[in-house]
DNA sequence: TTGATTTGTATCAAACTAAGTTACAAAGTT
DNA sequence: AACTTTGTAACTTAGTTTGATACAAATCAA
C-alpha cells in the first residue's frame, strides 16, 4: 500500500506560510512550489484550517497565513490533521468469531495500533514548524 | 488514505501457525477464520515466506507452518515483511526545485521518515508472536 | 455599485491499489 | 495414476487519490 504523501505535501506548505510570517499566500503560488494543482492545495488548506493550523480568507486580497506561530506548531499536530493517525489498519473484514484466535485478535491489535499511534505521536511532538525551517534554510540533511 | 491491513492480517496468521506447533496448515483452513479468500492467504504467506518467517510445502499433504520459534519472532520482523515500511511518504511528484523550501525540504522529510521507522521498529521490536499468543489466550485487552 | 480576484466546494475523469475470483501448472502423497 | 495443495497468472470489482473544470460566495478596490 502507498503510504499516505499528504503528511509531506502538509510540511511543505505550512513551511511555505511560516516563511511568510504575516502575509497572506494563494493557493496559486504553493501550487507551484509543490508542484501540483491549486485546488489540491485548497482541499489540504482546508483540514489544516480545521484543525487551526492556518487562518484563509477569501476575496481579491485573499489567502492563508499561519494561525499560529511556528514554535507553536509542531508535526505531530500535522500528521493528525491530515493523516487518519493509524500506521496499520485492523481488519477490514471481521475475523470469524468462532475461531477463539479470530475471536481475540482485534483487540489486541486495537491494543497495540494505540500503542503504535502514541509512539509516532511522541517522535513527531520534538518536532516543531520552525525547527523544520532552520533544518531546511541550513540545507542541513 | 486508508492505512495497511496487511500487517493486522499478517499477525493473525501468524498466530494461528504459531498455536498449531509443528503441525502444517492449509490455506483453506486460515481463509476461514481470516474471513477472506485461500489466495489472499496464500499470497501473504508467500511475502512470510520470502522474510523466512514461514515455511511451505505443497502436495496432498502440504500446508505451511512457521519457519521459526514464536519467542523468535518479532511483530517488527512481520511489519517490515507486509508493509512498505513507510509511516508517510514523500511527494509523490517532486517539488518545485526552483524554490528554496521545494528544494530542501525532501532531504528534510527523509530523514525525519527514517526517524519514525525506526520509532516504529522499536516499538513493535518489543512483542514477539508468543507474546501475542499470551495476550490473545488470557483475552486480555 | 460594479468588476476583479480568491477561497471553498461540487463534480467528473484518470490513475492507481487492494481484494476477491477463477484457473491451472508444479510439487508432493497415497 | 489419482488426488491434494501450493504458487502464480490473469482478470474483475471496488475504493482511493489526484488532477481538472466550473461556479457560488466572499472580499476588496475603484
Amino acid at each position: 500500500m502507498a503510504a499516505n504523501s499528504q503528511f509531506s505535501m502538509a510540511v511543505h506548505v505550512l513551511t511555505m506560510l511560516a516563511c511568510s510570517g504575516e502575509e497572506k499566500i494563494k493557493s496559486d503560488y504553493v501550487a507551484g512550489s509543490v508542484n501540483t494543482n491549486p485546488v489540491v492545495i485548497r482541499r489540504l488548506l482546508g483540514q489544516l484550517n480545521q484543525a487551526n493550523l492556518v487562518i484563509s480568507q477569501t476575496g481579491a486580497t485573499g489567502g492563508t497565513r499561519l494561525a499560529r506561530y511556528p514554535e507553536e506548531i509542531t508535526l505531530a499536530e500535522i500528521y493528525k490533521a491530515v493523516s487518519c493517525g493509524e500506521v496499520f489498519a485492523l481488519h477490514a473484514k471481521s475475523p470469524n468469531q468462532d475461531c477463539p484466535i479470530g475471536k481475540n485478535i482485534e483487540a489486541v491489535l486495537c491494543n497495540l495500533q494505540k500503542e503504535m499511534d502514541k509512539s509516532v505521536d511522541q517522535t513527531l511532538s520534538r518536532y516543531t514548524l520552525a525547527s523544520v525551517i532552520e533544518m531546511v534554510e541550513q540545507g542541513r540533511v
